[in-house]
DNA sequence: CCTTGTGAAAGGGTTCACAGCA
DNA sequence: TGCTGTGAACCCTTTCACAAGG
């Protein structure tokens, strides 16, 4: 679910499978909170619980990063939070820049979540000049035209884009150019970059998108029904054919026996 | 990548793959933006590109709708945008409930992605006496206490959880219980949801964890070093030892001969 | 000739179920 | 006894490569 391209296709980072990778931030938040409240060790199936798996892939996930459980006991907790923050590389701490300084950069410059988990907001950069040395989250917005010095000055590596889509592959252009190598885009735009770049894309809009395709098909004909109830089986009405389609088209097979389909005009 | 629980586990919705489902929101972006330049047929090839995949993977994605390609030709902007839309559920509108109205919850209230595809704030809701009826984006922000009326008055399926996350289950309880069925989450906290309801989570956080991951690995040793080549084969040192460390354990085995590991006092 | 649509193969990821060990 | 660690089975996803068809 990331990476415009060089999805790092086969080449698995260092034998641990990516899917796993995933997962160890939650982990690492469960155990944490356990952390915090002066828990000495926890079963799988525990912490699976905590962290919304199952205690199979726990196990698994774990099995990739060595033998650190106790059979009959569970695993320390000091430890796991140890080995996995080693693992993900928070154990040193990571300049980030936000680019883009609109309601979500301000949103994420406030975010605290950075800060406790070895990110630190190197820099805010906004290309609109009167944004310029006002502060936001205690640091004061800086202009575009610093972009690189920014980047190689504080040494640079994750740049977060939080700008309107029409200027993210120019921003990330320039943010590669001066060293980046990991991108979180927020804009709504596939970014091209080169080889040996990652990108990591957080589209608000295509996950409500995919959760509306989840919600039509829970309810089969009558949406807004406030009935909470699982509807496993969803109704096989096919389409809901919606007021302003016209001019029919022929020629076409939906899938299973779909009526034939109509486009709007 | 979602769902507290309840992932649908094999009843995969009405034949279509998951991976298929989350990027069809992709695909029907890039229509969009053809569309609006009257580009009126376009290749597997060609729109493959432009929304980041590969054509194979896309072709294989819309023979799942159905056959709505022309051979030698390509495929009718147009009339795919229709079909996705269709089949997304974005040819009827759904009303969303934002929840907590911090940074965050404001930078999505004046998000314009949501408008544009079938989504309309229903309304605004946050905790603090003190927002209430405070104009965001243009809507008047209610107090939690309506919550349980804003969603039965306006039919909401949908809502976004945007608080604190101390906050966020309590939230989503109430919303399920008024009749939302499925939640997009951006608060850093596992929501527990009884079966049928489909959750979401959108978190920072996780994604920039996943970057720092795959950074370490291409800094073998030397991090902050602006060279952009991609070293695929990332060197094996194994263990960057941090400097805090301290307290040996033994019987401790890391996956491929790490040496003994260490955790901090 | 060009591009779609799709079986078949390959590759990951998840789940099962139990051996192994404290 | 109880829980971890893991081969094996299963399932989902991606990729390949080519037949089908405008």
């Amino acid at each position: 679910m990331a990476t415009g391209r060089t999805h790092r296709p086969a080449t698995r980072s260092r034998g641990i499978p990516e899917a796993t990778v995933a997962r160890l931030p939650l982990y690492l938040r469960a155990l944490t909170a356990l952390s915090e409240r002066s828990v000495p060790t926890v079963s799988s199936e525990e912490l699976a619980t905590a962290a919304g798996v199952n205690s199979a892939k726990l196990r698994k996930d774990f099995s990739y990063l060595g033998s650190y459980g106790t059979r009959g006991v569970g695993y320390d907790v000091e430890y796991l939070v140890y080995q996995i923050s080693r693992e993900l590389g928070l154990t040193q701490d990571w300049p980030v820049v936000i680019v883009g300084i609109g309601n979500l950069g301000a949103a994420l410059a406030n975010y605290g979540g950075f800060a406790s988990r070895g990110f630190r907001v190197a820099a805010l950069i906004d290309a609109d000049p009167a944004m310029a040395g006002k502060p936001v989250a205690g640091l004061p917005v800086r202009h575009t035209d610093e972009l690189e010095s920014i980047i190689s000055d504080n040494g640079v590596s994750i740049g977060v884009i939080a700008t309107p889509a029409g200027a993210a592959q120019q921003v990330c252009d320039r943010l590669v150019a001066a060293g980046v190598t990991s991108i979180l885009n927020f804009a709504p735009t596939v970014l091209a970059v080169p080889d040996g770049v990652d990108v990591r894309k957080v589209d608000l809009s295509i996950e409500l998108q995919i959760l509306a395709f989840h919600e039509q098909r829970k309810a089969g004909e009558d949406v807004n029904q406030p009935g909470q109830g699982a509807r496993t089986t969803a109704s096989r009405t096919g389409s809901t054919r919606p007021a302003g389609a016209a001019a029919a088209r022929d020629g076409r097979k939906g899938p299973d026996g779909d009526v034939p389909a109509v486009m709007p005009a």
